[in-house]
RNA sequence: GGGGUCGUAGUUCAGUUGGUUAGAACGCCGGCCUGUCACGCCGGAGGUCGCGAGUUCGAGUCUCGUCGGCCCCGCCA
């Protein structure tokens, strides 16, 4: 069988979607050849292309069972046929072109294919290593591609809603200015101006300021963002944002654009966001999940439980109180039934989290019991379990310290139990907004502020005055949104006064020359008429994977990179040649 | 930068206390088969045990180093 051109033949149905209403008819089938079986004088092949599979059979004629051998996995054919039912024995149920079959008059090889690395046909747990080598083949695979489909479908609702909500997609430069805070930037040399660099963005954040400042109103565009920042499960080197900006905005009316977007990203996997969503200040978001981004999943909130303890003689936990920390736990719902060895690695599990010590408590038929029983007493046991709501065959778990890393060691823990007891229901999505947060964080190392969201976002009116007195305290206009404990987006009010931009630049220690190096054009724009606005970016490719049901945000983008921020199909990083470096001037270190 | 884990046939894995010729499944190649659909049956080929040192009479197995994949901490305005 020889390789032929597609010449004139042109595709009637895909391979998913013929159905017994097309018995009778004459089809052209393109497709990659799925599987072949081969039975003597009668060959099956499954034909495969984006949209399903459909069974094609060569019979009764020498050469077509003859070239019908010869197929093999991943050749590229045309098949020209018509549709016939299959016997009532012979339905496939399985197959949505079950109930028919293409009975081939002509079988075309488009194109031979080596024999693949991995199979397609038989979806093997394949490692990450080989499928981002041979991403071509991964991609074939029906689990990418209906991810990468779902992906797109999101896309589209995206920038659908955006249009109808009188949003205008705006292009921002990818070639840009370095500001040197936040992550790491990607660079670019530039020939024209040898030793000076653009950046690539780590978000169009000035740009879609500045384009409230002229006047845009509403923006958003769905838009490709670089970090130079070690890799995670949700993080890539590139990754897509959808970056929305909002004039004359505050929190109600940039939420209010936000929450039905997000349920109708849920209407394409066949459920709802209920609205409004919880609004959680980030104060309350640490207390009682240990987090800024607690999934909501699973309940089990963590309660402060210092009052049991303040009185009793349990030395461990009363020093913690007296010194100003305190003692804080959850309910493990269903857990009294624990065994030893499970209790033990709770215990064990807190102490890496950090954790000087676990105390667990229950009090079930066999009566209360907890390795503090006789240090704390009955009393402050039985009033711990009861403050913290358990039932008899619940489990409380404990620990006392400095009030927030002890909240956030429980909260670790806490992910660690809904993993192990299945808590995490995988079809359920529960939003939120995490808020106030606060404007600046203490660098212990560096001895000096830093700003925890961007320094263009506005302090909340009401804490505007601690600016000045005590930094540490002042909340931000700024704003998480949060889906089963994954940060979907951030965002914020803006400052839009130019001398209170400069107070928070003075803040954070840049000075008056640095900021005007820095970002002088946009203190100059804001002076001409900058409308209050606000703004949010959401990250796409968190979001898809959370849609799609998967972990790792690599399985909804077509070409990841590794966790070394490598190309294993592309190749890059790469080495240039000399002469790419000596027009850029520049030289390996 | 740190911690954990994995690396054996094309692929996914097994490989006992360090001991003969490193196995299985799928895939691949050849043959048979007219109703299969993970077709079946018969036969066959296929290995730098990631790489490099070391210990040992002997290393897939133990030690050290190194490279790579994944997960986590730091980092990620």
């Amino acid at each position: 069988m020889i390789v032929e051109p597609l010449e004139n033949l042109a595709r009637t149905h895909t391979c998913g979607e013929l159905t017994a209403a097309d018995i009778g008819k004459d089809v052209v089938l393109l497709g990659w050849v799925h599987r072949v079986r081969d039975l003597g004088a009668l060959v099956f092949v499954d034909l495969r292309d984006r949209h399903g599979l459909t069974q094609v059979v060569a019979r009764d004629n020498d050469t077509l069972v003859a070239n019908a051998k010869q197929l093999r996995s991943e050749f590229v054919i045309a098949v020209c046929g018509r549709v016939e039912a299959r016997g009532a024995d012979a339905v496939n149920p399985k197959m949505k072109t079950g109930e028919v079959e293409v009975t081939a008059n002509a079988i075309r090889l488009l194109n031979e294919a080596k024999v693949p690395p991995f199979g397609i046909a038989d979806d093997p747990p394949i490692s990450e290593d080989m499928r981002l080598k041979y991403r071509y083949l991964d991609l074939r695979r029906p689990r990418m591609q209906h991810n990468l489909a779902l992906r797109h479908r999101a896309t589209m609702e995206i920038r659908k809603y955006f249009d109808e909500q009188g949003f205008l997609e705006i292009e921002t430069p990818m070639l840009t200015k370095s500001t040197p805070e936040g992550a790491r930037d990607y660079l670019v040399p530039s020939r024209v101006h040898p030793g000076e660099f653009y950046a690539l963005p780590q978000s169009p954040q000035i740009f879609k300021q500045i384009l409230m400042i002229s006047g845009m109103d509403r923006y958003f565009q769905i838009v490709k963002c670089f970090r130079d920042e070690d890799l995670r499960a949700d993080r890539q080197p590139e990754f897509t944002q959808v970056d929305v900006e909002i004039s004359f905005a505050t929190e109600d009316l940039v939420f209010s654009v936000l929450e039905p977007l997000m349920d109708r990203l849920m209407a394409i996997v066949g459920t709802q966001a209920p609205r409004p969503f919880l609004r959680l200040p980030y104060a309350e978001a640490i207390a009682k999940y240990g987090t800024d981004k607690p999934d909501l999943r699973c309940g089990m909130e963590i309660r402060n439980l210092s009052d049991a303890f303040a009185e009793s003689n349990f030395s461990v936990f009363r020093t913690a109180i007296a010194t100003g920390g305190d003692v804080r736990g959850f309910v493990v719902p269903g857990a009294a039934k624990y065994s030893r060895r499970e209790l033990d690695e709770l215990v064990e599990q807190a102490k890496q989290l950090g954790a000087a010590g676990l105390v667990w408590a229950r009090a079930s038929d066999a009566g209360v019991q907890s390795p503090a029983l006789k240090a704390a007493g009955e009393g402050a046991i039985r009033t711990a379990l009861e403050r913290a709501g358990a039932a008899p065959s619940d489990l409380l778990v404990m620990a006392a310290g400095a009030p927030e890393a002890t909240s956030r060691m429980l909260g670790q823990l806490r992910l660690n139990v809904a993993k192990k007891e299945n808590l995490l229901d995988p079809d359920a999505f529960a939003f939120l907004w995490v808020v106030d947060f606060p404007m600046f964080e203490w660098l212990e190392e560096e001895g000096r502020y830093e700003f925890m969201h961007h320094p263009f976002t506005a302090p909340l009116e009401s804490d505007r005055h601690l600016l000045e007195t005590d930094q540490g305290r002042a909340r931000a206009r700024a704003y998480d949104l949060v889906l089963n404990g994954s940060e979907i987006g951030g965002g914020s009010i803006r400052i839009h006064d130019q001398s209170l931009q400069q107070l928070v630049f003075k803040l954070l220690g840049i000075s008056d020359e640095e900021a005007r190096l820095r970002f002088g054009f946009f203190v100059d724009a804001l002076v001409y008429g900058t409308p209050p606005h606000g703004g949010i970016a959401l990250g796409l490719d968190r979001i898809a994977a959370i849609l799609c049901g998967e972990a790792s945000i690599r399985d909804v983008i077509a070409f990841p990179k590794t966790t070394q921020a490598v190309d294993l199909m592309a190749g890059a990083p790469s080495a240039v040649s000399e002469k790419q470096l000596r027009e850029l001037r520049i030289k390996p270190v």
